[in-house]
RNA sequence: GGAGGUGUCGCCUAGCCCGGUUUAUGGCGCCCGCCUGCUAAGCGGGUUGAGGGUUCACCCCCUCUCGCGGGUUCAAAUCCCGCCACCUCCGCCA
């Protein structure tokens, strides 16, 4: 949610930002019709309780029976003080219902509106992006002499990835890691998380299932709620990215200036639907159902959230570099961030046999968007309160990143140099090699 | 899953049985000031949050807020119903 005083104050800020975004600027009129009606409806309802609540007084003194000059019960002053109270109990009623569907109105619209594109992100949809930077080359492989293998054929020799069998198990889109595959996602979670916990960020397990205000409140039951998983049994919703719980972590609440700002490292499974994206990625673990990842998040106030920012990016830079991979970073476009999203920032890997950079990690400022759905504030110096900002950067997404690591890091024979960053936490093992036999 | 108990403005707490000058009491903590060689103590004041009105802003006014949502009533922290969370016990389970 953005601040509904802008609606008053700038409405024309939030119509350009819709035009960035090719969102609509019809819906920025009918809120600030809702708004009216919704202050209107205020109004109406405070005033009637302010009359009687007045009135509520002189009944009890009334009752009491002391006062010269104030109704005694029985006699016709407290009869006709009787008679305005009986109306104004229903009055306050009816404007107190009227003011719930004018609030509830409000409300459906405001959830609607997409958070406020940065001035920075370049304006257009998907293909709009602009390339930052580039980190290290991608291979040549006809110059050493051998056809790269995709992380499927790589995965089935070093008997790391099972994917046949995922699907006999669970269906398309899932997979098993097994063997060396295994210990590969255990290594670079643990990894993971001790760079996290070095960067001062606190590690945390986080619940994977949440209930409707945490999906709702971070921006994932708009646009992209054909993407969650729902448990209906139970009203609650599988998570696909741990930013969820994270971000609801501190739902309602204030938190001290002194506090921020704080910075969390979940490591959780993630699922999604991938509704709508039939046919694309088919192949691998590159795009599935259930992952496991490692993603950071921090909360801070609105002005420090844009240094915030940089501060996840040049983490997940550090960490691409620690895997000894080559990736580009993206500044995605307005019409590609997410309903929650300000700017965005995408690390993308080289993936040698698709010969294109794919997205490995992805860092969002929010800024106040989901804090204010969620009610969480900070506090400055002075006392006063305001909704703090929210941002999450992936760390390691798990497949993706093994996806990269096996297909930049493969060798002639088709084993798979590891590296030196990694080895310690996969046996100081310098290399995987194929296993023997199928079975 | 079953039974009982608890939930008040940072923390603790009064008020609930018996509805009304409650504008929710007091203590702790915190903030400001006074006093004071310094510190402590003492004294005075302030201290839930949100929304609306007004305003350049402050001030001020109003409404809501006693876990959440309904109901009864002229009037609900207080009475009734439902839900949620926590605690204790039982059952079940990894």
């Amino acid at each position: 949610m953005i601040d509904p005083r802008l609606l008053r104050d700038d409405p024309d800020r939030i119509r350009a930002a819709q035009r960035r975004r090719g969102g609509s600027e019809e819906l920025v009129d009918r809120l600030q019709a809702a708004d009216e009606r919704r202050r209107g409806a205020i109004a109406t309802f405070e005033r009637l309780r302010a009359e009687q609540k007045q009135l509520g007084r002189q009944m009890a003194q009334a009752r009491s029976g002391g006062r010269t000059g104030a109704a005694a019960e029985g006699d016709d002053e407290h009869a006709r003080l009787l008679k305005r109270t009986k109306q104004l109990s229903v009055d306050v009623k009816a404007a107190e219902a009227a003011q719930s569907v004018a609030d509830e109105d409000f409300r459906v619209l405001m959830a609607a509106l997409p958070n406020l594109a940065d001035e920075q992100a370049p304006a257009g949809g998907e293909d709009d992006y602009v390339v930052l930077e580039e980190h290290g080359s991608p291979r040549d492989f006809a110059a050493e002499g051998f056809e790269p293998r995709d992380h499927v054929e790589l995965g089935t020799l070093l008997k790391a990835i099972d994917v046949e069998r995922g699907a006999k198990v669970s269906g398309s889109r899932f997979y098993f890691l097994t063997g060396v595959g295994a210990m590969l996602e255990l290594a670079l979670v643990q990894m993971a998380m001790e760079r996290a916990q070095e960067w001062g960020f606190t590690p945390m397990v986080p619940p994977a299932l949440v209930k409707p205000r945490a999906m709702e409140g971070t921006g994932f039951l708009g646009q992209a709620a054909d993407d969650v998983y729902h448990l209906p049994a139970d009203d609650l919703f599988l998570v696909g990215t741990s930013e969820v719980p994270l971000a609801a972590y501190h739902s309602d609440e204030i938190l001290g200036a002194a506090s921020l700002p704080r910075r969390y490292a979940a490591f959780s499974p993630c699922f999604r639907r991938e509704a709508g994206s039939y046919g694309k990625d088919t192949r691998g673990i590159f795009r599935v159902h259930w992952f496991d990842k490692v993603e950071m998040f921090i909360y801070t106030t609105l002005e420090q959230s844009y240094d915030a920012h940089r501060q996840l990016l040049e983490r997940e830079r550090q960490w691409l570099q620690e895997l000894e991979l080559p990736f580009r970073v993206i500044d995605v476009a307005a019409g590609d961030l997410g309903l929650s999203a300000a700017r965005k920032f995408d690390c993308e890997a080289w993936v040698p046999t698709q010969g294109r950079y794919r997205e490995v990690t992805s860092t969002s400022n929010c800024t106040q968007f989901q804090a204010r759905r969620l009610d969480i504030r900070c506090r400055d110096d002075e006392g006063r309160t305001e909704p703090a900002a929210t941002l999450n950067g992936t760390l390691c997404a798990v497949p993706r990143t093994i996806v990269a690591l096996l297909e930049n890091h493969q060798q002639a024979d088709g084993s798979v140099y590891v590296p030196l960053a990694l080895r310690p936490y996969l046996q100081g093992r310098d290399v995987l090699k194929p296993v023997g036999s199928a079975g």
